[in-house]
DNA sequence: ATATTAACGTACAGTAGTGTATATTATTCT
DNA sequence: AGAATAATATACACTACTGTACGTTAATAT
């Protein structure tokens, strides 16, 4: 069933002339910034994409900044971070909070490394968008820092450790890696011990696989 | 002295109406790329960059292509890689190997990370950035796994620990860090510590600092 | 039925960049 | 001095993209 079918028409009661969503717009910008990079993010070509012309863009924005105002602000907002998530659920034992993390970022669904990259490199060129990934950088490690503060380091190691964990992170996702998910689940453990200096959770790490794979 | 002055021109006795070499055009294409990213890397802004017409840029190269696909052999082929230096001049001491090597990173001098991260910004777009990246990467990656075989790491703990060694390094440079130079001294030996296993060597390092100073 | 509305299409004027062809210039070589 | 050379300047035709103005369409609401 077509995004443009009667059928969908009918239950969203749209009216007007109508065949693209400012979402439409929005995920399809979003899918070129990822794959070929901000500056391949044009209007005419987005419009070719969606097969309209570029009239009904400015009906949505007020012109090409405006999108990518857009977007970023999306990619900052999103509420889906691993890290946060893990934090809250296993808020009283940061053992279990990174065992859900490192799940996380294994599992890769819920959020978009890919996405993360994207936004990271157009980060080299626009201050907009190096503003908002220093914050979302800052706030990420703020909360590394605080999980193994909680696993008793001292100052200067949870320092260190918070950010060998978070540069590692970025790096893998900045180098063209390829692992299948069995190599990346066979090495975890090992990374787990070098990275937190505590043993894997193997129980912990099978029962949050059972919870969320289901 | 400006390059256009007589006496360059007679020292280097280049004959015709000269006023830029393929070097010049070069190396503006690459503080181009470095601050503004490949995409911004245009025929016309280098010409204007260079107080030229594009006239002189066709003499030089066949087209931008052909531009970029030399700015990415002068990366490729760089043989200033401080990894490469270290293993070669330490290759008997892998723990004294890493202490330079570590040396050179917060050193930062006869390495361009600011280059490194812009042609893997790159490397997402252009399936021949792509391929040069990864064969870097492949080079470095093998380069450090042996170093951590040298230091008696069973096959796996090696193949992890230089990952996360890696990694670690390629994020530092993507992430957007602000420390001075006494703090990355300062935290070096807990890094040092951290990734290698092994206590900082004081020592091997200050005579380094002496011998490379100078 | 028809008015409203949300979005789309079309046409236009403009900017930025590419690459080609050819004339022009400044320097060195003889 | 004059020829050869190396690079530059100039002019042109072309493509890609932006943003504005305004007319058109197809759905919903009354």
């Amino acid at each position: 069933m077509n995004k443009n079918s009667p059928n969908r028409r009918a239950k969203n009661a749209v009216r007007g002339n109508t065949k693209n969503t400012r979402k439409d717009w929005l995920v399809e910008a979003q899918r070129v910034l990822i794959e070929e990079g901000v500056d391949r993010v044009k209007v005419d070509r987005l419009a070719k994409n969606l097969n309209v012309t570029r009239g009904g863009f400015y009906w949505f924005f007020k012109n090409r900044q405006d999108l990518l105002n857009s977007l970023l602000d999306d990619w900052k907002d999103s509420k889906n971070d691993p890290l946060e998530h893990a934090l809250k659920k296993e808020a009283d034992d940061p053992l279990k909070a990174f065992t859900l993390y490192s799940f996380s970022l294994v599992r890769e669904r819920s959020f978009s490394p890919s996405l993360d990259s994207a936004v990271r490199d157009w980060a080299r060129m626009s201050k907009h968008a190096r503003e908002a990934v220093d914050f979302v950088d800052n706030r990420r490690m703020k909360a590394l820092t605080e999980i193994f503060l909680g696993l008793d380091y001292d100052k200067e190691e949870a320092h260190v450790r918070a950010r060998v964990f978070y540069y590692h992170q970025i790096g893998y996702y900045a180098v063209n890696v390829h692992e299948s998910p069995e190599q990346r689940l066979h090495f975890l453990p090992i990374y787990f011990k070098q990275l937190t200096g505590f043993d894997f959770p193997e129980q912990a790490f099978r029962e949050f696989v059972e919870e969320l794979s289901k």
